[in-house]
DNA sequence: AGAACAATATGTAATTTTTACACACTATAA
DNA sequence: TTATAGTGTGTAAAAATTACATATTGTTCT
């Protein structure tokens, strides 16, 4: 084999510059699927969608990703642009690569799930009609936004059963009923309130403060917190929640 | 808002066109990892990179994605001009972003998994070397190749204790302690030999072929075969295997 | 042919986890 | 003062998991 600038002795490429700049190219954006609960239900983070072809439709926080940055770096900073948050968990979902999914020609988008705390999170930006959605309610969205939800929907679901990921969901401080009531909306199932105590508390990385629940019409329930430092400790022997 | 080309009324984006040109463009690539078991090891598929670069380095098989085809399409068909196979389970594990994952520039790629039967698949193409590794003997590989695959290895790890994908890593008739020795070279644990039968049995999807193993020095096996009628139709009630 | 060997096949008792409940307690509201 | 609607705790039965023992059926060695 003749040496080249493009291949060496051994017919190997050299010049990977021009390998990657004879790849096709396609437009890649992240879309930030943002879970938040209130008033029991389980609700997400919308705007208006600025396309005309979806007028009126509902779409999620998205944008494109900067030439520098990874996929989570541009979700992190959506999320921030948008909410203001920073230090916030946030997950890979899947990527979606419908050639026609956007109106306007190729464009891929990597899904993020977030969850966080509505009352910790007051929007001060309210651009574009950005406010939180009940999930149940949502039947119809821009783009394949729908279907995108779906599927964090059902990665939502099953990784609260592996992880205590809810309490991300919940005020620092809560009760075991706010806990139980964020499972039950978020599984659509009911749950034993006696086995589902026994059940959190033997997993022992609830912190009890001693306070107890106020403003409430009945008997008020004791406060808890999340034992981070302890769960991240055990996490290794820890297999799941299992309902 | 004036009306214009680019704006409704409302001032809503009409050019949707314009509006993904104006996006910043990226290569997009898939790359496959295709487990195997044999000799009572879990195994991948690799070649020689053709980079040189990354000479001698083992790679996984890519491909950059065409315009008009999904991800999963792309992984299809690599699947295909590389191995032969079509009909094969393939699942998406997560999509690499890093902007200095590749050399040549910006490459995203997405990671597909898939297993398949070895003895199934003899290799007729064997271009770039193309074989068999044990996974477990892998510790260096091209681009962020390793990531990868540890990353694909903890979803497999994860997944067949959810779902009896092992079976696709199986010969359509099995004992059960080929069965046992998938799960305990995947998990890398031991398992107790009767409590992996009850198990198993007891899920009640595997059939008795009334069939024996053949050309073992010892007491012959019965031979099963994975019922996934059976499995699609209980599916949902079935939440795990749980070790 | 017979004995040693190396697996498979099956069973079972003890333990642990899950489930299905009952009842006492404490605040609010009438 | 009492009814009500929650919280907080316990417990017995059922189910699942674990830790083992023993019988069976081939091969291999003498």
């Amino acid at each position: 084999m003749e040496e080249s600038l493009l291949l060496s002795k051994k017919g190997l490429i050299r010049d990977t510059v021009s390998l990657v700049e004879s790849y096709p190219k396609v437009a890649l954006t992240v879309d930030c699927i943002i879970f938040g609960f209130e008033e029991n239900k389980l609700k997400i983070l919308l705007i208006r969608s600025d396309l005309e072809i979806f007028e009126g439709k509902w779409s999620l926080l998205g944008d494109f990703a900067r030439e520098t940055e990874t996929l989570e770096e541009a979700a992190h900073r959506v999320l921030l642009e948008r909410t203001g948050m920073t230090d916030v968990f946030l997950d890979q979902v899947g990527t979606f690569s419908d050639p026609y999914r956007h109106p306007g020609g190729r464009v891929i988008t990597a899904a993020y799930c977030s969850l966080l705390n509505i009352k910790h999170h007051e929007l001060e930006i309210t651009e574009n009609e950005l406010h939180w959605h009940s999930v149940k309610e949502i039947d119809e969205m821009a783009f394949d936004h729908l279907e995108i939800l779906q599927s964090c929907f059902r990665w939502l679901q099953k990784r609260i059963q592996e992880h205590p990921l809810g309490f991300n969901l919940l005020p620092e401080k809560f009760s075991l009923r706010e806990l139980q009531n964020l499972y039950e909306a978020i599984l659509n199932i009911e749950l034993d309130r006696r086995n589902f105590r026994k059940k959190f508390l033997s997993m022992d990385f609830l912190i009890d403060t001693g306070e107890m629940e106020e403003d409430v019409k009945h008997r008020p329930g004791k406060l808890y917190q999340f034992n981070f430092e302890k769960y991240e400790k055990n996490k290794r022997k820890w297999v799941g929640i299992d309902f």
